[in-house]
RNA sequence: CGGGGUGUAGCGCAGUUGGUAGCGCACGUGGUUUGGGACCAUGGGGCCGGGAGUUCAAAUCUUCUCACCCCGACCA
């Protein structure tokens, strides 16, 4: 490629509003372009890398046995009305109507596409188990999007979907996914990735795993214990609740007056929040009337994610109105309201003297203990937080890191075959409804996320097995004719032995053409000049290290051949 | 959806008692330079986000609206 006709530009100024490293870089370098919030238009540079990205993860899939398809990125409502998430899905899928008015989306994930292509067509569990993925583009309307490529609206992803007869061959295949992730993301170049366990959300299924690109600019946060090792999204994480106090007084009703949140009553009281017993309520999505009553220890956060699941519905955060529920003085003794859903975390069941409210407006109650004073059910749903004490080891700590989601894998089960109606016939001869698993990986995301991790000052630098190009053919005092007419040949036999070059056919100073091909990110560089010239001789230097040396120009196309093969 | 911010040349920005627009980079032309983003001269490029209003006169004041950014809420 002739930079000289390169669409885009490089440019020395950052867009003002870019936070991201990657951001700043490619929009510097000429790879993105914005066209509007969350969605961007990619130029040559980038389209090259993406590109390269998916072939790698297409040479994955298709290892694992999965056959390439393409599904409609538009969809009629009906397809989603199957499974039920027509109606489940919020405002983040787009939806319209067509020129005849029939109802339709944008796909933002093709589990239901999956099923109507293939269902009927498999009848036997012979045929069994079955992979099919696609590299499509995915619509999905996010609320904010941010930092450039890492999070968008549009955008290009890899989505595959497997069918089995029985659970147990999916999690043999399931397994065979995670080392083809950990292939792709090794191949790709990047280094900074863990896989964690991870909430299904709205995907149904049991078992998940996240792969997470460990940095600061991520938006998940992940607990990873320094004993055992395990590693999982602060989501599905459970940390050890030591119990704070062990002495039991008697129950007593108390004016607190004004003071009504947890500082205030520690401030009145000249206690702990961890002696406290807050009330965090939500409604149910859906049914707002319905309130949601979350009793947690004062000192610690509820996690949202697994309270969901706790309820095994959606919530929305709630003013209280007009449900009965005194603000600032609710608590579990002498709760009354209508339509009401109360649930108690497992950090109140062996703490003996808690506050907490009074249900009655100026007034808690004090040395609440509840297994003494109440009778009911404890589960989870308290955030874990850095530091706390692992569950799984009972030893190590949990450091919190944050965390960029650039894949995903699901074991799904039957909720889409179930509810679609698709089945096979058994070994046994019986009618069942295979069991699916779903693997994801954002594309542009693992771009992204590449670029942030394989950068410096100076600018981008690919790994090799991703580079848009992988030499930066570099002639200086171009309109000499010399260097011209050996640059040119160069460029010829380079591209002649299959080399991908970026020739910076330009008569510019040396200066912009060494700030730009660091900038670009090119891991090699051939300098022609007159002075290498008067030797025969041109510089080759790499990108990551600066190192650079003088060749002999007879030998240098062999040389980046060699450079190439062992990189890649 | 809440809070904050920004919209002026391709990009980055300046522009207050209101007087019809400028700087740097980039681009065209001529010349001098030439191994780390050179210099001189010269030229082109703007519905000052959009509508409505106030005024003799609006980038500037008022008002409505749109877009984008940041923080939060939300999010396979």
């Amino acid at each position: 490629m002739r930079i000289s006709h390169l669409a885009g530009e490089r440019v020395k100024d950052s867009p003002s509003l870019a936070t991201s490293k990657s951001h700043i870089l490619l929009h510097r370098a000429g790879y993105i372009k914005q066209v509007s919030n969350g969605i961007y238009s990619l130029l040559p540079p980038a389209q090259r890398v993406s590109l390269k990205i998916q072939n790698i993860i297409r040479e994955e899939m298709n290892k694992i046995e999965g056959q390439e398809v393409l599904m409609p990125v538009v969809m009629p409502r009906e397809l989603w009305e199957e499974s039920g998430r027509y109606s489940l899905i919020g405002n983040e899928m787009v939806r319209f109507k067509d020129r005849t008015g029939h109802d339709m989306l944008l796909g933002m994930t093709h589990e239901e596409a999956a099923v109507h292509m293939i269902k009927n067509t498999i009848k036997s569990y012979s045929q069994l188990p079955l992979m099919i993925y696609q590299i499509q583009t995915k619509f999905r309307d996010e609320a904010r999007s941010r930092a450039g490529l890492i999070r968008v609206r549009e955008f290009t992803m890899k989505d595959a979907y497997s069918f089995h007869a029985t659970q147990q061959d999916l999690e043999v295949y399931y397994q065979r996914m995670l080392k083809a992730y950990i292939n792709i993301y090794t191949r790709v170049g990047l280094k900074n990735i863990i896989s964690v366990a991870s909430d299904t959300g709205m995907m149904g299924g049991k078992v998940a795993h996240e792969f997470m690109f460990l940095n600061e600019i991520g938006e998940d946060s992940i607990a990873i214990c320094s004993h055992c090792g395990q590693m999982s999204n602060v989501e599905v994480a459970t940390g050890l609740v030591e119990t704070k106090t062990n002495i039991q007084k008697p129950l007593k009703q108390v004016y607190t007056g004004k003071a009504k949140t947890i500082e205030e009553i520690c401030t009145m009281f000249k206690i702990d929040a961890s002696q406290t017993c807050k009330a965090v309520c939500y409604a149910i999505k859906g049914d707002e009337s319905n309130i949601v009553v979350a009793f947690i220890r004062g000192d610690l956060e509820v996690n949202e994610a697994k309270l969901k699941c706790v309820l095994g519905k959606d919530i929305v955060q709630t003013k209280l109105g007009d449900s009965g529920l005194v603000a600032g003085n609710i608590g579990p003794i002498n709760l009354k309201a209508n339509n009401l859903t109360v649930v108690y975390d497992a950090s109140l069941k062996d703490e003996k003297c808690l506050i907490a409210g009074a249900n009655k407006d100026e007034y808690h109650i004090i040395n609440l203990s509840f297994s003494r004073d109440m009778n009911v059910k404890f589960v989870d749903f308290s955030k874990a937080y850095h530091n706390q004490t692992c569950a799984n080891c009972r030893c190590g700590k949990f450091s919190i890191s944050r965390g960029v989601e650039i894949g995903n894998i699901f074991q799904l089960g039957t909720k889409y075959t179930a509810s679609m109606g698709m089945t096979v016939h058994s070994a046994e001869g019986e009618e069942i409804n295979p069991i699916m698993g779903c693997y994801g990986i954002g594309v542009g995301r693992t771009l992204a996320c590449i670029a942030e991790e394989s950068c410096d000052k100076k600018g981008l630098c690919w790994p090799f097995s991703v580079a848009p190009w992988h030499v930066y053919l570099c002639p200086l005092k171009y309109e000499n004719k010399n260097v011209k007419t050996i640059s040119e040949k160069l460029y010829e036999d380079l591209e002649q032995a299959g080399i991908e070059v970026l020739y910076d056919d330009r008569e510019i100073s040396a200066g912009i053409k060494f700030a730009e091909s660091e900038l670009v990110g090119i891991p090699l560089r051939v300098i022609v000049s007159p002075r290498g010239l008067e030797n025969n001789m041109v510089e080759f230097s790499y990108r990551k290290t600066g190192e650079k040396f003088e060749i002999n120009i007879d030998q240098i196309v062999e040389r980046v051949k060699a450079e190439i093969k062992k990189n890649m």
